[in-house]
DNA sequence: ATTTCATATGAACAATTATTCATATGTTTG
DNA sequence: CAAACATATGAATAATTGTTCATATGAAAT
């Protein structure tokens, strides 16, 4: 337990209940922080457009700088960051590596935050 | 039109496919931009932490700054945050301002996170 | 009207992060 | 085995961002 002493802005009905949400309904705190580093994942255009491309079809690191118009070592280190998320997968062919979704949850998510964004006035 | 020659990592008959999906399929670029921005509010635990709050109850800034152990002052500028992008909406209430989910789309898109998160090895 | 309370905001600093450049790894081909 | 090709990675830099501190706004109470 610990010195939950609260006294603000006089709302006094609420504290308990408050209380009891962060103390139960509310994540552990490393969830918590894996939840933002996955969510961060999201937050980078580089990135969405990789994952757009991967909705339709997998493709390898050089076609994918080249259609995306980047350097190959901006996408690898961008493709990097999906892999160790688990949103992306990948296997060697030969020379090339071809990467692909690894997850439906990734069309979801980004499906959500599009239905989100055409809600806005 | 654009000077699209491709001639990378022997791949051939992707190309063509390749630049109708990135042409075709592939949003615009400023709603690319945005569902990026969207996605990193969400990557931020204590705008994280915050939302779980208002998962479950409407909540004064006071208060959420006591619950989540901040001060008032990094709480407002997060919620500023969560305002602008439509996630979260409030009202006011004699001296307080009380804050609440502003859409179904938040709780879905965490769910989904969640979600991804539970299945990792 | 002045003080108090709840919240918002601007500036500054520290920390994080995306890209570039140079180079390393690992596979295939000659 | 050496050269060429596809990808990965480390260091450096520039840009972005979360928090703090100080202060502003705006409503309520005395």
């Amino acid at each position: 337990m610990q010195d939950t002493e609260i006294e603000c802005c006089e709302t006094v009905e609420v504290h308990e209940d408050l209380l009891k949400i962060v103390n139960e309904t509310m994540p552990e705190e490393n969830e918590l922080y894996d939840l933002a580093e996955l969510f961060k994942v999201f937050g980078d255009s580089t990135r969405i457009r990789i994952l757009f491309v991967l909705f339709e079809t997998e493709v390898c690191v050089c076609d994918l700088a080249q259609a995306l118009n980047m350097t190959q070592s901006a996408i690898s280190h961008q493709l990097r960051i999906l892999k160790q998320n688990k949103l992306v997968k990948n296997r060697r062919e030969g020379k090339s590596i071809f990467y692909s979704l690894a997850d439906d949850h990734v069309r979801t998510i980004i499906a959500q935050g599009r239905e989100h964004l055409e809600e806005e006035d």
